[in-house]
This record gives structure tokens, sequence and C-alpha cells, in this order.
DNA sequence: TAATCGTATTGACCTTCATCAAGCACCAAT
DNA sequence: ATTGGTGCTTGATGAAGGTCAATACGATTA
């Protein structure tokens, strides 16, 4: 990304929302034409993030809004005493620092998993925006609220569920997030590490190692280090039938 | 709800926000006195709700966001196999439906633990007037996120502790809240039964009795059924150092 | 006062998962 | 090709907490 990016011309990199393919995933969605030039405006494009770097970390000041364009991140929060939980994953189309919308911290650190890109949404521009457009606000309210519907799908999974169901849950979400961004829902790479899945999921890496391979023996995957193929789709489903899942 | 309320005239139930107790715990905070005046025309005052009813059931259609004005709530999520996740308990001050702002549907239910009294801030209004005055805007925004964080940490609190730190993390948040409202921090009545808050923090409420008992014979709390005294704050505050907390 | 129902406590036992440990696979850098 | 690093797999063992069951308590109703 990097090297050819500084010969772009700086107008080059405006209006994207209104062609954008993320669109229906985003923050657009729902809007008319004329307002999503207007978001257009408020929005800094094609941020590039390293593998391994932080977008933000706890208690930066909040300034913006994060869309992923392409690539992969976890967000963590972060203990006194070290102890790490990984508090989601995020592809294109969806948004992070929506925790800290409307402070002046960060709650969670972004870390990107490959190499990506991301579109940043100034605060005030887009407070300021939404206050005009009340269909935007709105759209605002509920992302928010999805958000927090999420995690509490996130706490139900954690409470409540034994590995099995956990990680069958995890790859469900993953195969219809993949399916819903027009890749294959059959056949993906994990893009975080074996310990990062166990932090979110509340066990350890050697379980979801061990889990994976039950679950290859049962034959409803196939596991190569980080490639993962679905062979048996109703097996998983009917393990977490009756779960609530972690919907995004 | 019922019998009482129909007797009461109308506009002995209006202007309270800006005299209510609560404020500082509340919606308004941060609002100027006009702004809070216009606050109190958009709000329905005094809903009182019985022990044991649901205020909002999960998928009932969203109208409004609700305030607990005194009472004592949990919300809950409800699998199809009925399994059901506490996700969280509400006191005075507190709002309850930020999971559905901006949706059209309750993504949890909210059943009283004991007699209440809500105000009920119908939706429509209430984004009117966040479009009109921008604090108020950016004051939702900060609840949302908020609620976010908050769930946050109960994810970190329901993926990372045993059962001894998640016990000693719920009394101390408990006991956080009730000095907040002028009530004693050191002696309080649990309004929900072991089962709830085994539900909520992960465990079994034979686990929840048990480590109760724990703390007892350690000397650390008094249990007598719900009453609860507690007499070494240091020491439970020591065996939660370093984690993250239920912040509220 | 007794009877009943929901709730809480406590004990005995068992399952699940964490822990500790060893070895392997893969990649990157020299 | 060799070395080292990181991440993954698999086994053996133990601890934490779940499950089942018996009993007690406490509030409400008969």
């Amino acid at each position: 990304m990097s090297a050819a990016r500084e010969i772009i011309p700086v107008h080059a990199l405006k209006a994207v929302c209104s062609t954008c393919s993320l669109q229906e995933l985003c923050l657009p969605l729902g809007l008319a034409q004329e307002e999503m030039v207007q978001l257009d405006d408020a929005i800094n494009q094609r941020m590039p993030v390293r593998r391994g770097e932080a977008l933000f970390r706890l208690g930066d000041a909040f300034r913006s809004l994060y869309a992923v364009r392409t690539g992969f991140f976890k967000t963590v929060v972060v203990s006194e005493d070290g102890r790490e939980q990984v508090t989601g994953f995020h592809m294109a189309g969806e948004l992070m620092g929506l925790d800290a919308f409307g402070t002046d911290q960060h709650g969670c650190t972004a870390i990107a998993l490959e190499d990506c890109e991301v579109c940043e949404l100034p605060y005030h521009r887009l407070e300021n925006l939404a206050l005009e457009i009340p269909a935007l606000n709105r759209h605002l309210y509920k992302l928010m609220s999805r958000e927090i519907i999420r995690d509490q799908g996130a706490m139900l999974l954690l409470g409540n569920m034994r590995a099995e169901e956990r990680l069958a849950v995890f790859l469900l979400n993953l195969s219809q997030r993949m399916a819903a961004r027009g890749f294959s829902s059959r056949q993906f790479v994990l893009r975080m590490t074996r310990e990062e899945i166990g932090s979110y999921l509340g066990m350890k890496l050697e379980t979801v190692s061990r889990t994976f391979s039950r679950f290859q023996q049962d034959g409803w995957i196939k596991v190569q280090g980080k490639q993962i193929e679905v062979l048996d789709l109703a097996a998983i489903k009917q393990l977490v039938s009756g779960c609530i899942g972690l919907q995004h």
C-alpha cells in the first residue's frame, strides 16, 4: 500500500463511501445519495496499518472512529496485572471505537492481525453531521446498540457454554461473516492464533487445539494450521442449536 | 401501572428531572437548567412495576428507554432452549433499554426484583430532543459506550477469573453503587437470588453459596441469607487487585 | 400453628478443562 | 542447510467447579 500511496492526489482519496463496496455493511447503510456525499467529506481515507501495529490503545484520547476497509483486527482489554482479554475480531465494513464514542478515552486497544486499511471518521465531524442528518444519528445509535447486544451474546457464551459449543459458535459466526462479504463460507483462513481464539472464548490455547482436533476426527471440519474447511455445517449447527449466538 | 396511577393528575407527574435527586446518576447529567426542563416534557413519570413483572421483554417493539427511579431490576437474555443469562442488575438512576436504542426490538427482558418505579423516555421524543440539544445527544452516546465498556468488563470477568474473584468483583461493584446512592457500602440486602448471581457471574448457585460461606469463614463478610455485611473490604479488594472490574 | 413452596447450605462424587511438559511444523534470517 | 523463534499438537495429571442429593431455613398462606 504504502509506497504507491504518496503519489495518489488527495482528491482521489475522497468521495468513497458513496462508491464503496462495503456500504451495506458499514456506516452509510440506509443514507440517501446526497447524505452519503456529505459523509464522504467527513472521512479521512485509506489509512494503512501494518500487521502487529496498534490503531489505538486503551487510554488514548478518543478522536475518531475507524472503519475496517481491508484486513483483520482484534480488540483487547488489558488488566493491570497484564492479563489480556480479546473482546472482538473485526473485518471489512465493521467499525471500531464505538466503546469510546462520545467519551474522551478509548476503552480498548485495536491491533492489526494482518496489513490493513482503515477509514478514519473524526468524531467532531461525525457528531456535527449526525445532528444535521437524523438518519445518520439514528444509525449511530443502532450500531452502538448492536455492539451491546453482540457483547451480551458473548457474555452468554462465556457464562453458559462448554468449550465445544463456544468453538462451534465461533466458527459459525466467522463463516457467516465471510459469506456476507462474498467470500467462501466453507473455506477460510484464521487470522488469529489459537491463543487469541482462546482468550476471546474464555479457554486455553491447548483446549482450542484439542477441540479443533476433535471436530476434525468427527469429520466436521478439516484443519491445517490456520486453514479451515467446514465439512459438516449441519452437525456444527446442531451442536449450538438452542444457544444464542455471537451475532455481528 | 395499574390502580393508583389513573387517579394522579397528569400535571403532577411532570417536571421532575429538573428536581430529581438522581440527576447526577441519570440521563440529564450535565444539561443546562433550561435543557433539563425541555427533557422534563419528554418524559412520562412514575410508572410503577411490581415485583416479578417484566417491564419489557426480548422481542417487544422498542418504544422507550426506562430509568429506574426506585427499586431493582435484572435484565436477562434467554436462548431458544430456555437457558437464561442475567446480563445486568439495575438500580436507581440507571437506564435500561440502551441495547435496543435506535432499533425496533428490545434485545433483552427486564424484570423487577422488587416493587419499582421507573421513568419512561419515549424514543421519538428523546431522539428529536437530542437533535436539538447536542449535549444530550452526546450524553446518549456516552451512556451507550459506557454500557459497551461495562459489558466488556463482564466478558473479562467471565473469561478470565475464578469463582472467588468473580464474586469479589460483584460485591465490590454492588457496594460502590450503593455508596454512590447514599446508602451504606458496608451493609446491604441482595435483591437477587443465588441463582441469579450465579447466572450473571457464570457459575452455579451452589458455587455462589459455597464461595459466600468461604468468604465468611475467612472473616471477610457476614452473610445471613440476602443480608450482607462487609467486614474486611481491604481483603476483598486485594483478591481482585489486578482484575479489571465491573464498572457501572 | 402447621404446611408449603421457594431458596439456601452443605456434602459426596464426577466431569471438564487448566496446567505442565515434550515434541513437532513452519517461517525467517543468517 | 542451520539455527532460532513462534505457534501448534498431544499426552499425563490435578484442581476447580458442576451435578446430584439431602437437609435446613424463611416467608407466605392455610
